[in-house]
DNA sequence: AAGGCAGTGTAAAGTTTATGTAAAGGTGCT
DNA sequence: AGCACCTTTACATAAACTTTACACTGCCTT
């Protein structure tokens, strides 16, 4: 990854060079602005991944740099302010700050409420990518894109199979009768002589055995089939 | 939308009740846990927003709590606490918190901290999911002019067309089904023998297949369609 | 222990359903 | 009317699902 960039909006250019200095050891990519209107000039930069934003500034305010950027910025936004006091701090962050912090500060508390800001930011955008996945026993199911995977590999599944195994992986480890999977999946009642389901299995067996050494699904004869997670749960035929 | 769920974790009664009257007049719906243990076991419930994180507490402090849910948790944690030096603070952050507040507290403090964490996370989940002018796997979609470019080369879609190219850019690697783009595009539910997707997206197949190589959207059948984004995700045909 | 029986595994054949697409038909706009 | 666009129809094809058939396995009975 490269790095990420911070730009600091801030009169005081003592104070900009030595964060600039403090951040740029972290591992931040530092541009310092010493007045609101260029500062809102590059706030518009996306490459810029967060705003240390000063509020005492001539030209513009801190309070009226946020105004201009309109509450919905796509860049995080940390204020800072030599008053320390509550309402300047709600009104930064009902303005659309993400944090508020009063000078004097430690350089270390900045530094962590950086990064708790971009964790967040990254934790979500990960989290949009890959959300309803399970991972059981080797077994990668994602539902987004109907994928599986075994091993790493790719595991090519018909919509059914599909079903039937997110069915199992659901209650690994416990017994689902074909009487189940028959109407939940298949949306019929399962008949005498039907066999459906047993094939269904044995094709996602087959499938999944290209590349696994061991089978993971259990039958248990005269009541269903169980997903084995590889635990021991004594459930396991292979140790 | 649906109201947001907020977890309390603190063993003063009184103040969670005191928040839970606050947070519920302002549009939340809130849970309170009294200790750390109970805590931790409700903060997989992944219908919460946010946890607000007491730090004294019987059983399992605060901090303990963070640790536990290793600094990568998907819900967005505000720690409160009665102590308000420094060290703690940046403690809290670094183990994962999102924000920390210290008591006592004015509610609006509070909320105005809340809604900034989710304010954020709304930003960058819209953010993810439509840029003004997107280029995937060599397929340019610029909306303000409603043009279309493949390899550099000006494709010519009709309006519903360019409709749901853009919904399947949108959720690139994603399957979309064609109920939702019956319902999305077209504004009607999608009907038993209804073909007019199916007509689309084969328009919409053709012209992109005068200038490239390669299919770029996928049939999942039975399910719906994927833009493929071109990246190795396992979800091309031709590689 | 042998035999029978019901449940299961699976290859192969048979059937159904979803999709691709050309072409015709409809709709609304200029 | 002419045009652009959307929808419907119709048929071909491919994919998925079910049924059939037979082999096998475990369990119960005798």
């Amino acid at each position: 990854m490269t790095k990420q960039k911070i730009l600091i909006i801030d009169d005081d250019k003592e104070l900009t060079e030595l964060l600039t200095e403090y951040l740029s050891y972290e591992g931040f990519e530092l541009e310092a602005c010493h007045d609101g209107v260029a500062g809102l000039a590059r706030a518009y930069d996306a490459s810029f991944s967060l705003i240390l934003l000063d509020v005492m500034m001539p030209k513009l305010n801190g309070f009226e740099v946020l105004k201009a950027l309109g509450g919905q910025h796509s860049i995080p936004i940390l204020m800072l302010t030599a008053k320390g006091d509550n309402d300047d701090r709600v009104r930064g962050l009902e303005l659309g700050a993400d944090d508020y912090l009063a000078k004097p500060f430690q350089h270390r508390e900045l530094l962590a409420r950086i990064n708790a800001i971009l964790r967040r930011i990254k934790i979500v955008k990960t989290n949009e990518n890959s959300m309803d996945n399970q991972q059981i026993n080797a077994v990668i199911l994602d539902h987004a894109t109907r994928q599986v995977f075994c091993h790493q590999q790719r595991v090519e599944l018909t919509g059914t199979e599909f079903q039937i195994l997110d069915l199992l992986m659901n209650n690994a480890s416990q017994i689902v009768s074909k009487n189940l999977i028959s109407e939940q999946i298949l949306k019929r009642k399962l008949s005498a002589f039907d066999r459906s389901i047993d094939m269904h299995i044995s094709n996602i067996r087959r499938k999944l055995l290209e590349f696994s050494p061991s089978d993971k699904l259990k039958t248990i004869r005269g009541a269903g089939y169980i997903f084995l997670t590889g635990e021991t749960d004594g459930l396991n035929d292979n140790d």
